[in-house]
This record gives structure tokens, sequence and C-alpha cells, in this order.
DNA sequence: TGTTAGCACTCTAGCATCAAGAGTGCTAAG
DNA sequence: CTTAGCACTCTTGATGCTAGAGTGCTAACA
């Protein structure tokens, strides 16, 4: 449904001004702030259309109105205007990203970025690319039955992992058990290779050599499991929303920084970003966590290799200011995904 | 100073009660709960006695008394008596450690565990062995002149930095570089290989081979500086805190929650801590924080091969249960080392 | 038909008042 | 040294009140 222009303008400037101060926003300064030259009873009238629409609500009989989720849904779908970024803060975000960093102090970087130059949260998924290709794996026997697996993978990324194995292994064994292992494997997808293993495990025929069963159980074992990623997040600046006051209520912000603490929800909520190409806002409940059900999120995806393999955002309170927000988490998550392209082709900044 | 057996007791109680349930003890409870058959009006003489030597404090005319910070510190110094641990939480507590993980995964389930059970918040100080013994150094070639660096630790720790080299290798010159390296190395504390590193660089004589100095400039860049560690805490259970109506002024959580993201000030408490052997407690600003002025910390050091190489410990308001705190921190520093040792010795569990 | 002035009505926020309760310090007596 | 008694202080919660803000409705107006 469309708004006549009229309606749409007042909206806009009452969420406008209800996200600057705060405060419930009633029809004498509305009058005032809008250029339409109407009084305040005309203002009431359409004010309490918008009310019918679901669009704004009061909070109780005499306080002026506030926006309803469904207003600030179409205030950031067809009336907001999103500012360009301030050349200063511009200046600002280049800055951190121009410096020689590795793939994780990037990601922290840009975590508390967002966070120090929106005064929200800050979020960041670590990349998580389908393709991850296979270099190599290393054993290192670390006592008789207990060994230190290494796994690297073509983008520079070293896992590592301590197992108990079944049996004693001598170092020169080891040595050529891994060598087996990455001569059949190397160079494949990190899924392909996990697969294959299980499928090489389950045949398990005798013609294998011995050297190659024993490399396929411990690979198996030092493997990363998909589930259970808890550290694939990096948040910062939570302490921000400490200050802002839709959230007073205590028992709120504790559900909130559990889910920060917890990292579950978040990470859902961010992979449903993955999805989309460019910044993506979900406002209060539309997330579908109850934790965050008086915020407003607001992502954006990265991309490496033209390749969409993380996403990033800002959590703060319904009433954030869009306009300022959505231009830096878009600017960070293209930043940030230069910068790790750089890295990762190794295009040396001189 | 030395108190008379009634007065102590008398502090002893109203410390106790404070702690229980967070109201100004007056004279007429505290002639009730303690067994000692003095009128409400005798107290009144004994707490007004208290009051002048600092111990206890009156929030305002007509509201009974509480502990002040030194009054506090003479309850756990003098006064407390630590109750053995609770079965069911000893047991829960043991359990989580018999589990087979890394250290990096013990380390986080023993923060956690620290703040389920203690609902405050738990941090835990990696370990820092004075002698860490290094085992190799492995070069992989990521691109022309970048390559990728994995220092494994005799005790199974890996950490791994891309660096960019100033010239080109093949792959078989790194094998030979990180054998040349190795060779040397091997079986050295790693703070030796870094001083005698340095030292061979800085001579850099010509009858050096070529690949070795390559192997020492970039095994430089390599090693981890010991500055700048800041992901080497981990704390959990923050939003406990949130609940403490102590801290409600929300600024002072804010400075709280800070202190816990910069971690640095933390960092430096629980250093203090590893000088001492077994549990320590800051009371208040005794910790020299102003972020922890409403505070208490209780630390414990933790031992792997009979040696100090971390702390641990809970943050929660002055007024917490001290007795049951300090043996929960004194258990799992004790556990938390015998796992790590366990895992570097690798005694296997049967 | 759309806009506006006027007006009665409602609700909140802030303030003062009040009474009850808790606890103290002091004094004088045991 | 201990205790009963008492006057005093301070907080807390309830109550009532007022000023202010804002609304919805109606009737008049262009």
């Amino acid at each position: 449904m469309s708004l006549a222009p009229r309606t749409e303008k007042l909206l806009k400037v009452l969420i406008e001004s209800y996200i600057l101060d705060g405060q419930p926003v009633g029809s004498r300064t509305l009058a005032k702030q809008t250029g339409l030259d109407l009084s305040p009873a005309t203002i009431r009238n359409i004010m309490a259309d918008l009310e019918d629409m679901g669009l704004i609500r009061a909070p109780h009989t005499s306080a002026g109105r506030i926006p309803t989720q469904s207003g600030y849904r179409m205030f950031v779908d067809t009336l907001l205007k999103v500012k360009p970024l301030d050349s200063n803060a511009l200046r600002r975000i280049e800055g951190e990203f121009t410096l020689d960093q590795d793939p994780k102090s990037l990601l922290e970087s840009a975590s508390s970025l967002l966070s120090q130059v929106t005064k929200l949260a800050g979020i960041v998924r670590i990349p998580r690319r389908e393709q991850v290709v296979f270099r190599q794996l290393e054993f290192l026997a670390l006592a008789p039955t207990r060994v230190l697996v290494i796994l690297v993978t073509q983008d520079g990324g070293v896992h590592n992992r301590v197992i108990n194995s079944d049996k004693a292994y001598s170092p020169a064994e080891l040595v050529q058990a891994a060598n087996c292992f990455n001569e059949t494997y190397a160079g494949l997808a990190l899924n392909d290779v996990k697969r294959r293993l299980i499928n090489a495990m389950r045949q398990d025929s005798e013609d294998m050599q011995r050297m190659m069963r024993s490399a396929l159980q411990m690979a198996h074992q030092a493997f990363p499991d998909d589930k259970g990623q808890t550290d694939d997040l990096v948040v910062s600046g939570e302490s921000n929303l400490l200050e802002i006051p839709e959230l007073g209520d205590v028992s709120k912000l504790r559900r909130l920084f559990e889910a920060f603490n917890t990292k579950q929800d978040l990470l859902h909520l961010l992979d449903q970003g993955m999805r989309v190409n460019g910044v993506q806002i979900f406002i209060g409940s539309e997330s579908g966590y109850q934790a965050l059900d008086e915020c407003s999120v607001v992502t954006a995806s990265y991309q490496v290799d033209g390749q969409i393999v993380g996403t990033l955002g800002v959590i703060g309170p319904t009433r954030m200011a869009y306009e300022h927000v959505i231009p830096i988490v878009d600017v960070t998550a293209k930043l940030l995904g230069g910068a790790l392209n750089a890295d990762y082709r190794s295009i040396e900044p001189e």
C-alpha cells in the first residue's frame, strides 16, 4: 500500500524526530518541523490514520506518537534517504584497513571499528569459504600415543588439534603417514577430503596400506567438525548497549548479553545475511530471536574473490540512526572484503 | 590490632548476614542472630565501636550497618571459615575436567565453569610458561613472497603467522631453511631461541649459510612478540553481573564492561596473583582499578609441572559469598593445573 | 470536502505531605 | 558493664494535587 505524499512526509519527519531525541512526538512539534504549513489539528487527523495503519502508536493517551516496527520497516524501505558517508568517518574507516594485518586481526579491527564509529555493538562473522582447499596435514608425536595434528589449507589457514591415537607411532611413521595422506588428498576441497576420507575408512579394504589406514583415522579425528564452532564470531562494543535507555529493563539486557555470549543465535542471523548481496536490516522481532526484540540489526555480506564468504553488522536499539549506520556497515563490508582479498592474493602494499 | 572475641563474633555475624541478604543489619536483628544473649542496646555500643574503627558504616541514620572495605578485609583475613566444597559442586567441577580436551578448551571450560557455579564472572589467564621448549618451525609458501610460518612448541602449542618475505623462495628452499633452523634450535627454551636468533642476525657473519640467513629473518618475523597479547584472557559470564543490584549505576557497569573488553587491567591484576601460590583476594579498591571499585576479585594461581603458569578467578560484587567462592576458585585452579599437566605429560585417562 | 479553532478529557511527571517502621544515640538505672 | 526507655532521625511507600502535554471530537469555515 502506498501513502499520500503528505502522509508519507509526515511519517518520515516523525520517525526522524523520534530517532533524534527519543521523545514521543506530538502534533504541535510535528506541525513545526515539517514544512507543510498545516495546523496541529490536521496533523492529528493524519496521525490517527497512521495509527490505524499500524505505523505509529501512542505509548499512552497524552504522549505523542512513536513508530511501530512496521513504521520503521516502511521508513527504511521507502522513506529513508541514506546519507553519503561523512568524509571524516570514511577516512577513519579506510585508515583502519590499510595496515598490513593478518586475517584474524582484520576481522577484529572491522568489528571494533563498527562499534566505535556507530557507538553500537559490532559483530563480524568470520569468513566461511565453501571451497577451502586442503593443502597438507602434519602429524607430530607429543608422546607415544598422543599426536598433534596440524592441518593447513591453501589460503594459509592453520587448524591444530591434539588427538590420542590408538597405538604408538614413531616419528618416522608419522611422517610417512602424513605423506601418504597428503599425496592422495592435497589440492581437493576440504569438504571433498572429508567425504572421501569417510568413504575410504568405511571400505577399509585389505589392500590399503597400513600407514594409510592410520593416517585416515588420525585425520578423521582432527578434521574440524562444522558444528560447535563458537568462536567464529567477533563481537565488540557490547558495553555501548548498556547506555541506551530503551533497554533499561535489566532482564532484557541480560537476555541480550547472553545472546552475545552463546553466539548461536547471532550466527544464524548473520548467516541469513549471507544469502543477500549487500545490506540487510532486521527490525525488532523480525530477527526471530526474542533477545533482539527491542533491537535492530544491520548486516552486510562481504566478499572474497567474488564470493560471499561472511557477514558483518551492528546491533543497536530499534531507534538507531539508520541513515548513518547503513553506509558505515556497507563500506566496512566492502573494505573488509577488499583487505582480505588483498591478503589472500598477496598483493603487496607499497 | 586485635578485637575482643565478642566484638569479633559480632562483626562476623553482621557481615555474614549482610552478604546473605544485602540489607543493612541493625542491632535488633544482630542480637537475635548471634547466640551471645546480649540486648540490642549493648550491641549498639559495640557497633558504635566497630564504626569508629572503620570496619562498618551506616548508609544513613536509621538503617543498620554494612561492612566497609576494611571490614571485609578483616573478615576474609581472620574471621572467615572457608566451607569445604559441597559435594555436588565438587562432582560437577571434576566432571568438567575429566573430558579429554585440548588446552584451549580446558581454559574455556574452566572459565565458564567458574561463572556458572559462582553465578559471577569467571576469568582465566592463559598459561604463560617461562620455559616453553621450542620444537620446530615450518615454512610454507602461500604465494611467491608470502610465507606461512608455523611454530610448534614441545607442549603441543601451535602458533602461526603469515609473513611477507623480501624475496621469493621455492618450496624446496623453504624446507631446507626450516631444517637448518630446527637442527640448530630444537629443544631450546623459546626465550633462548629468540635471544640467540637475534644475536645471530646481528653478527650475520659471512660464513653463515644463505639458507640459514633467510630462515633467521623469517623466523624473527614470525616469533610471537610478548606485548600486545590481548586474547590471552578468557572471560565468561559477564552477564551475571548485570543483575547484581550494587552495580545498579549504569556508568559503573559501563566501566566494568569496558575493563572486560580491553582486558588490560584484568591481565595486570591476574599477573599479581601469579606471584602468590594459592588464593588471593582483592576487595574493592584494593585492586587499584577504578572499574573494580565496587567489586571483589578472588584469584588463584595454577601450576603445570610444579611451576605457576597462570591464574584464574572470579569477579563479583564486594558482597559475595566468599566462603563458597574461595574453595571453588581454589579447586578449579588445582584441577585445571592437573588437567593441563595430564595433557602435557599425556597421562592417558583409563 | 478538506482544514482549522476550540474545548473537554486523559494521562504523566513532579512535588509535597503524611504515617509507619526501623534504627540510632543518649541517659539513667540496675 | 549492661540494659531499658525514650526522643530523634531517616527512609519508604502511599496519597493527593497540579501543571503540562497531547488527544479526539465537534462545529465552523473556505
